[in-house]
DNA sequence: TTGAAAGCGATACCAG
DNA sequence: CTGGTATCGCTTTCAA
């Protein structure tokens, strides 16, 4: 592999030289320019990043730390803020905490040692002392500590819109409370009780311990055991409302006429269930995109509007909700 | 950020000894041994990756090229790698080539400068000569270039065992041909060929442009259209499925009564499909560990037992097919 | 058992 | 406009 040392070489120049020409910085002329060109050319030359990173003691990597790419609300967080910082030459180093402590830290100390720009973290856990006494900057994605940059989504306003879509025409509804750890999933949860609070329905509350579809079966049987008269559900995420609809379609339920379903998310899936999932959409692919914006400005030192983006959710109408009838 | 020079100059010894305690080689004194850590931990000393590789001419860092994470079947491939490695302390450089050649040439360039320890690749180019003359040991996943290290599925067999799978049960069936650029997919369609000639069914085969589920939809309702008495379909991946058994169900055909049909992956939304759908499953959370293994022994220079590794397909009944009668 | 010093491959400052 | 050189933080001879 070529060095600068080999192309100053070849060229007859000196490194500062080349790297001048590399770095287009600095007067060089633009005969000499040509012959170092060519000489990069032939011998097939391209920069050693790592050299690079060392001496300015930053990489042109960015550590993105999610809980489990194999969820699938996660993917396209990752695909929008990869997107966004290839624009801008940055690449990924990738990894799943499974939302256990310790692969988070590890995570934080191999971005720490590979001197990335900076992290992009979707994380229980953002008071950590170890995100605080950090020299990169970071933007919590999906999660909002007070005060540090964050990208998130309306959760509190999604569970409204969820109960609001199913409260007028279900009669015994079922809301299923999330993971108590995760705020995210508590958003959801208050906002779609203070719905039906106020309404005039009969609803019952199933607490959750996980978003996982084998939970979810498992949930789904006990829900329709114990409230068989329940003729809405509110899931607190798709894969729980497909959980959900399963089961009732095999119980011979029909979907939205007996009983309505929403969901939350609106992953890729959702629109391939049968019916299609009625559900909430969060803008996945575009969060990711404003975390890599928001960091890509942090890192440049570019003044900030707004630290804490709330991106807006919203209902999509599909086919496990009934058509709502004009308000009374 | 303390260097190694701090840690050296608190314990009152040189930047070799601390190397020494830091990578445990060498000969170094129970006492100053201590005295070093000691320091460390005052200091809150980590090492500097970055000067590592530089001086290493290798990181610990592994590039990991997929089409796109946002397809499900790659999340999964992803996991395999990213957990197999992380057991010998390597994280994953990430990026997805939409298989567009540039997106790939620039990721590969990015490995190389980043001086990755090894590659991980599911490319539809195989034979680029980026490949052949890389200094880092490429493993290619799902795909199978003459000689190079490889990890793929059976496909051939995964084919036939779709076919085979409804055959037997269906009058007419469609078999969906997968993208022609795609190897595995052809491999698959002529596995699931050869079993349709030898049996004595009347089929038909539908091009298929891609494996998106937009293009499965329109695709969908076209092969209603075109044949409507279609009772066996054998997609070319879940997704596709998914969108069939969708379109299907609107029409108002019962599965798998009136209409088999039989996918290809099994990603983990097909179970929760309704019904649950009935595929060919590759095993890709093993096929990414396989791939790291054989990976991490060629960076090992192990020598290798094979290097071409082909794991089984399984077929999946699920409830998209009926289940089969014996045999005449 | 320890330390001094020469790299690793780039960047950037200072002279010229 | 160009070159020499210190520097980034670590590893590894080579001597002592």
């Amino acid at each position: 592999m070529a060095t600068i040392k080999d192309v100053a070489g070849a060229a007859g120049v000196s490194v500062a030289t080349v790297s001048r020409v590399l770095n287009d910085n600095g007067y060089v002329h633009e005969e000499t320019r040509t012959r170092v060109m060519a000489a990069m050319e032939k011998l097939n030359y391209y920069p050693n990043e790592v050299a690079r990173s060392l001496y300015k003691r930053e990489s042109r990597l960015i550590g993105l730390l999610l809980p489990d790419i194999t969820n699938p609300f996660f993917p396209q967080l990752a695909r929008g803020a990869e997107d966004e910082l290839n624009r801008e030459g940055y690449r990924l180093i990738f990894g799943n905490s499974d939302e256990e402590l310790n692969k988070e830290l590890e995570y934080l100390q191999t971005f720490k040692q590979n001197h990335v720009a900076g992290i992009i973290a979707a994380t229980n856990y953002p008071h950590l002392e170890e995100y605080s006494g950090i020299d990169q900057p970071v933007v919590f994605l999906d999660r909002t500590p007070e005060g540090a940059p964050s990208v998130s989504s309306d959760g509190h306003t999604g569970g409204k819109l969820a109960a609001e879509a199913i409260v007028h025409r279900s009669k015994h509804i079922t809301l299923l409370k999330g993971p108590a750890h995760l705020p995210t999933a508590q958003d959801r949860f208050h906002g779609a009780l203070e719905v039906l609070q106020q309404a005039d329905v009969d609803f019952q509350i199933i607490e959750t311990a996980s978003f996982s579809f084998k939970d979810a079966q498992a949930l789904a049987k006990e829900l329709f055991a114990i409230y068989p008269e329940t003729d809405g559900i509110i899931a607190s995420n798709d894969i729980q409302a497909a959980a959900v609809l399963h089961e009732a379609l095999r119980r011979g339920k029909k979907v939205p006429e007996d009983i309505q379903i929403i969901g939350y998310d609106d992953i890729p899936q959702s629109e391939l269930l049968f019916p299609p999932l009625s559900t909430i959409k969060q803008p996945a692919y575009d969060m990711g995109k404003e975390a890599a914006k928001l960091l890509l400005s942090i890192i440049k030192k570019q003044p900030l509007a707004e630290t804490a983006i709330q991106m807006p959710v919203m209902y999509i109408r599909r086919n496990t909700t009934r058509k709502e009838e004009k308000d009374a």
